[in-house]
DNA sequence: TCCTGACATCGACGTTCATCTATGTCAGGA
DNA sequence: TCCTGACATAGATGAACGTCGATGTCAGGA
């Protein structure tokens, strides 16, 4: 299929992953893991995007719940989960609890997986 | 914490990614939630990165059994995982099978985590 | 033609996970 | 001081997952 000695951009791109430039180790495999496994979830996904889409980069709990057919105990539990990896941190102001995505974290992930931008 | 007007490099990089963009939909949610899901564990980070380091890009499934101290089966079945979701491509070759890493689809995805290269 | 070796599939088992209802905690207002 | 509303925790349940041993498929060599 490739030619081998010409690179699409996507191939460019993907071949300077730090995944793909050596052998990851099994103590790397472990701890990289939870990060996607957190995120690899589509009501974990939308409550992440949500929260780094709203104003001010930051968003009540009130407003995701209403945001999804899920309850309030299950949406308390996947923020608990993106909060557990370090994905969002959380603030609590008076009665309202605020999250914000964490940048570092997924732009660590997203450096992991793609070009090594760091 | 933050000072809300001067960007750290990561949260200049995390800024752009499409995931805080904008929130991104359900339909969008399921899709990208399962190759993510593939992505979500030791073993299979381990066999795409040994995959996708390995000398021309591929790998035969003889090699990759050597590198876990799990049974034939296991590793057969991660790797169907992988190549379900299109991140490893799969090619017999008389009585061996090599895989090889699907740069455009783990480009795509980092491309959601982080920058909008695309 | 039969045997061996490479890899996939099957079925089972224990664990982890997503979701729910019920309940707890705690701040602010009446 | 009591009530309300925001959010977290606890415990239960069914589904999905990772792993295994046993077995199937199939190409190549003797």
């Amino acid at each position: 299929m490739s030619k081998s000695l010409e690179l699409t951009p996507v191939e460019t791109v993907a071949c300077c992953s730090p995944l793909m430039s050596e052998p990851i180790s099994t103590d790397q495999a472990d701890r990289i893991a939870p990060l996607l496994k957190a995120l690899a979830d589509p009501v974990r996904l939308r409550l992440l995007s949500l929260v780094g889409a709203h104003a001010d980069g930051e968003a009540c709990v009130c407003d995701l719940n209403d945001a999804f057919d899920l309850s309030q105990p299950t949406i308390s539990h996947h923020l608990k989960v993106l909060h557990e990896v370090g994905l969002l941190d959380r603030e609590k102001r008076g009665v309202w609890v605020y999250y914000r995505v964490n940048a570092a974290a997924l732009s660590d992930l997203s450096g992991l997986l793609g070009r090594g931008v760091r």
